[in-house]
DNA sequence: GATGAATGAGTTTTCATTCAT
DNA sequence: CATGAATGAAAACTCATTCAT
């Protein structure tokens, strides 16, 4: 083993240290911003339960403010990933489907994530933490409530749904998605979960309920 | 005018002026808790808010958690009475429907105080608070999945809604009316809300829609 | 009756009224003062204890400062009396124990003004207040022990008591009878405790005890 | 020198400073309490005082409370071994005078706390202080009473002292000893202190003044 | 790089004092 | 004149952030 090769193999052994201190330092700031609210959680908080000394979250991040971001910033990709294709060659209510199936996925991964999110967009006085908190863009709620919208509107003029405020109907569905973010419900079946709540929004819709091809394909959105 | 009369007045012109403070104050906090949040709100931001001193708000209130209790409780008794009375002489269909539309109003008249619910009801990691904002019951969107799930239960042994989990989708529904927290729906007229939100409902409990008699009735449940 | 005369009664009540509210007031301080001290002391508790208004203390009062004045002026006239008269007739022996029978007698009766001034004295860091709590005099224990000093010396000089530093052995006495301060020396018969203070007293001296004539006379210092 | 020793001297250096830091603030405190009252005494005044930020002060000390408890354990030992030991091979003469010199000594070094203790025993308004103070014990000046009284009862059963209330003679004795709070008793000479406190003492109690051999040693209580 | 000590700005809370009734 | 409501200055205490080791 060379000298070089040592100095590589120790480099990377601190660059291991150096990602895995990160992710306790995220993991935990999560769990309490997502438990015990963002202002309420204090730094010496986080890093207690990374197990790491106080000092060191200074390291890692620039402030409490730039953790917020790395936290939320830890779902964005998987959450992004659940909006960002909306295939042009499913009906409507099969998209409708994917849609919820993924966004329940997501959601069981992203738990404490998501309701971060959720109680930060609550807060329309804080709009600098609100703006930051969608990434510049809209609250997740709006976001769902939106790509459902559009989907429905494709529904109605498809012939699928029954005429209706696309929009509304969209709201409301979004939020009863929300659902996910009470503690009963991360003791249900994940499958159990999307089939219900499948069936539920397209009763809600009004979709006639053939009830028979459009279960959700587990696997396909992978990490 | 007599004397006494004289002193009653004012001694009521200063029981008014108190009661003013007070309902200024709590109305400021109000408002700020709902779109702050109760942690990044302050005692200054609160009595500026109210165009009081500093220090008048503790000659009101013991101390910030006090205010939040008298916040909680602006909203609690109209909040009650939504859940109430369960008339056994409606069918679910109608009771579940009567049951929305009162919380929808009720959530129009106490927006700030339910949005506030919700919030302290998401942090479970201060149990003694949010124990507190539910007043040692459960918090709001249980509760009125509870309500729902009793209604849902009724209609399906009455054969009103086909089977299904009367829990789950009480939850369901339970959350779908929290689209009333989002801005949104304050500009969107009120009994569109109610009407919307009824029929949606019927829908995803799979009720057959004859779409007539049980418009709700505005103004049933008067303050 | 005239109406004159009815002013008259009538002004005669008000200010009678007047007197009893200060003297309530004053009383209500004073015990305060000296139990919890009077930094700890707060407006609002006097006047609660006095029965009287919350801003009735300041109709009777500038301020907290002057209210110590006038409950540290409750005792003054009679602490002065202690030792104004330093009668040249009297042997030393006689006048010491004059002094202190006199003293024992005015704290008996002014106790927690006594007790104040003590707490007082011992801050020096204070000065403005320990000025003012002496009336620009010393403080009380050195009042004290100057008047024994000049009578011992007085003792020394004609034989009475053996040769010493007067100024040491007025010292320790003065602080022997602060005994006074403790609750315990309440609950002393007051002549059993003269008796037993100017023994202690001549002896501490080495005073001859001839222990006969110069029982201390009570009455003698009348308010 | 090694690492490990560099190490090893860096970390007691960092000690050594936490000691100094936490010895000036708890003596900032000390001086402060005593001369200006604990109540008149702000944190920052203790944290100016001991050259430190305000912030300091509360990563030595919880609160000003458990500042105070600090102060108050300080003296605790020194003045505890002044009662500890009687020895019952000496006369009541001597011990007495063991006792006296013994307090004069432990005075001397721990003026301060001995003030502070004097003045929070004097507040009985204020119990729960009061009792911290003594550590759940008696007041100081109690426990040297007692101390006294039991020594001036073997004294007066020896035949050394003739009869008299022990426990009067104790507290007024006791109370003498207190002179030593006061500014000037700190100019004077420890033993000319000792030596007059001693005879005093003695000759009160009516102890023939044989004058001689009870000199108290200096020294004899060491730390 | 990791750590925890130091720090002071920001908050809550108390309370002396003023003022309107 | 008596009262208590209003007020803000001052004090205790917290915690994000900086910095020396």
């Amino acid at each position: 083993m060379t000298q070089s090769e040592l100095i590589e193999q120790s480099a990377s052994r601190v660059e291991r240290k150096r990602a895995r201190n990160r992710e306790a330092l995220v993991g935990a700031a999560r769990r309490l911003f997502a438990t015990t609210g963002f202002d309420a959680t204090t730094i010496a908080d986080i890093a207690e339960a990374a197990d790491l000394g106080f000092g060191t979250f200074y390291r890692y991040f620039d402030d409490k403010e730039s953790m917020l971001q790395a936290v939320l910033n830890e779902g964005r990709l998987e959450i992004d990933a659940v909006f960002d294709d909306d295939p042009a060659d499913l009906t409507a209510t099969q998209a409708l489907t994917q849609l919820s199936s993924r966004f329940v996925r997501a959601e069981r991964r992203n738990h404490d994530v998501l309701v971060l999110m959720w109680q930060l967009a609550m807060q329309e006085g804080r709009r600098s933490r609100a703006a930051i908190a969608s990434g510049a863009e809209q609250p997740l709620p709006v976001r769902l409530a939106n790509a459902m919208s559009r989907l429905i509107q494709r529904g109605i003029d498809a012939g699928e749904f029954p005429a209706a405020d696309p929009d509304l109907l969209a709201r409301l569905l979004s939020n009863a998605h929300m659902y996910l973010f009470w503690p009963s419900a991360q003791e249900t079946d994940e499958e159990t979960l999307i089939q219900t709540i499948c069936e539920f929004e397209l009763r809600a819709l009004g979709a006639p309920m053939t009830n028979d091809g459009e279960q959700p394909q587990a696997g396909r959105n992978s990490r």
